[in-house]
DNA sequence: GAGTGTGAACGTCTTCACAGCA
DNA sequence: TGCTGTGAAGACGTTCACACTC
């Protein structure tokens, strides 16, 4: 995807390419083993099989292995997996072994829940500022953090070295927001405002739609009904 | 995927199915362009071009095209779509031409997001009740609604008619309130709490970790030091 | 000319099935 | 024997490219 590959056997353009590229389907399941990893290793487990793993993580047994595979060999046949040492391998190829900082902009109560969730702060990543426009927020104390105004997101950036930032605001303030975030240097953007957000194109951007999951769900229900 | 089908050519078994199924990555597509069109619509503008509209959406325009088609043939070659006919069928096929309502178990920070949120209410979806076990939060008003007992589930779904719920309670929770949200009649379930849940295969279950977006965005983070 | 609808090509993801190793 | 690691097959999803229509 970065270079343009020819259509015939694939020649590596960089010799020492560590390994082929992760798919991004299992990057996105990786969070999933480590919670599962997690789990496990809290209720005393040395070693997992992929059938267990797989039955935390809630996917099929092959599709772990396969994924696992991609980061390398670290299992042991007849026996499964070390939990301790995959949790290392994993975090480490999600790049959770070293803190990301993260500035959150929007204090209303999602960004509430985000800003106060356990689940961050447990892996590699801390919700280091939070930031609002409403001056009845700025400096209240909200998971421990000071709210602070928009206007110091410069600031704030550079202070923090924040290099990751979650939009929780309204969707008319989401693409100003954004180019904010953008313009102080972050490079990768979490939307949860229902808005389409443009990006320069170095700058990773993820959307989360909360409402898009129930109207799949409403889909479903519509349905069962005129089955 | 209901009836195994052949591996020939693929003859329906009951001869007056509406019109091929339409695919899962559609479905999760179609509230997208549902927000555009309503955009759109709001602007004034009357008509819209597969591209206009791909743009709105963050989609490609040909993935456009063809996830409407699935719906039918609603476009005017030379012209484009009738906004607000497409938001009827896009609606329609969505099943949000009907309400449906919601229980919401677990009224921290994430519920009282949901629980508030117009995205709902301007579609089908109304949240119909909102529950949770602390004595402190019980008989509290949040977004109109008066905070139950989840001991009144059953009572509370019954009188709704409930059919989806929602989960925001702690992972520690999510399992035992699932089960009691099954057993209640709902045969939908939206599950928040990091944690895989188990449901009968009549009950369509969709999960979302929020925290597993932000670990994405750590591993590209990562891949970009490293490059 | 403008823009939809769609077969066909292409790429990605999942699952099977089994060789190979502890 | 038990379980991983992985080629191969198949299902699925996306994108192209163009015939067709207004």
């Amino acid at each position: 995807m970065d270079q343009g590959s020819p259509p015939t056997v694939a020649v590596p353009t960089h010799p020492v390419r560590r390994r082929t590229a992760i798919p991004e389907a299992t990057v996105a399941r990786l969070p999933l083993y480590l919670r599962a990893l997690h789990a496990l290793g809290e209720s005393g487990r040395r070693t997992v099989s992929s059938a267990a793993l797989a039955l935390g993580a809630g996917v099929n047994s092959a599709t772990l292995r396969k994924d696992l595979s991609y980061l390398g060999s670290y299992g042991t046949r007849g026996v499964g997996y070390d939990v301790d040492h995959l949790v290392v391998q994993v975090s480490r190829e999600l790049g959770l072994t070293q803190r990301w900082c993260v500035v959150l902009v929007g204090v209303g109560n999602l960004g509430r829940a985000l800003a106060g969730y356990d689940g961050f702060a447990s892996r590699g990543l801390s919700v280091a500022a939070l930031l609002d426009t409403d001056p009845r927020l700025v400096g209240e104390l909200v998971g421990g953090l000071v709210v602070r105004h928009v206007d110091e997101l410069d600031a704030v950036v550079s202070a923090t070295g924040a290099s990751i930032g979650v939009i929780t605001t309204p969707a008319g303030a989401a693409q100003q927001v954004c180019d904010r975030l953008v313009r102080a240097g972050v490079t990768s953007v979490l939307n949860f405002a229902p808005t389409v957000l443009n990006v320069p194109v170095s700058v990773d951007l993820r959307q989360v739609d909360l409402s898009v999951e129930l109207q799949i769900l409403s889909f479903h229900e519509h349905r069962k009904t005129r089955a």
